[in-house]
DNA sequence: CAGTATCCTTAGGGATACTG
DNA sequence: CAGTATCCCTAAGGATACTG
């Protein structure tokens, strides 16, 4: 095996990138959503997140680790039976809310002028609709 | 085949949520770069993404007619013998600018704090280091 | 409760050759 | 010049079962 496929000199260029940087911190498939789930508690448990999303346990475990990893959010463990363990944002966390809201702005101006149909569990979430609690509490599930 | 792997119900409510939107839209691997390449230069051809970027052929045409299709970039076509091929941001497009803006920031304030090395000619792009013209216009090879 | 472990599928990305 | 067409690879995500 003489090298791995891609260019490693120019590769480098782009993955040395701040956009790079910030897009893999917190721009994949779930992170703005786990993130939106601890702001909106002030602090979150595993299984919360699994009612609150239709993700599965391994990926949401993954993505929970590259946070912390990444100290955008704490993971505080109690030592109790049954175990609990506690996640909050870091200040680098909150620091990423206000990018998040202007990103969630963006294309919810863009899909409303478009006509196409907003999640409204979403919306209650970021104050662009009412909020009922109830619904709240278990939004995706 | 009964049924699909992925739970239709629960996948619809995360990709009818803007933040899901706005990602897909702009938060790929290379539509940062390639939005940026068109502001910088005001227009871009086909072949300047691929000097300025280590892209391949058939990935930037795929991101531009994805960048086209939402409205985010623009088309023209001169009716030349070669063939001449200008994209511009449309407005959506320069909606999105300041998002970038902010995700540049962010990750390079981080990636400071850590000590990271930060690519040059970005930190040129986005006035974070003094300008050379030179290197500017071949960026990434 | 809060996760691992296992196995599987798919989307995105990439190298290269070719065409109008 | 501005792309297609092919073929290939990997990383991310997902379903399900199991454990301390």
């Amino acid at each position: 095996m003489p090298e791995s496929r891609g260019n490693k000199r120019t590769e480098a260029s782009i993955e040395t990138d701040p956009y790079f940087f910030a897009i893999r911190a917190f721009c994949s498939r779930w992170k703005p959503f786990i993130i939106q789930g601890i702001r909106f508690d002030g602090k979150t448990r595993f299984s919360t997140f699994t009612k609150q999303l239709p993700i599965s346990e391994k990926v949401l475990a993954v993505n929970l680790r590259e946070l912390e990893a990444d100290g955008i959010i704490q993971r505080k463990i109690f030592p109790e039976i049954p175990p609990r363990v506690e996640y909050t944002l870091t200040e680098l966390g909150l620091s990423i809310c206000p990018i998040l809201d202007a990103l969630y702005k963006w294309g919810w101006h863009e899909m409303k002028r478009r006509g196409l149909p907003i999640d409204p569990l979403g919306e209650m979430w970021h104050g662009y609709r009412e909020r009922e609690e109830a619904s709240m509490k278990r939004p995706y599930k």
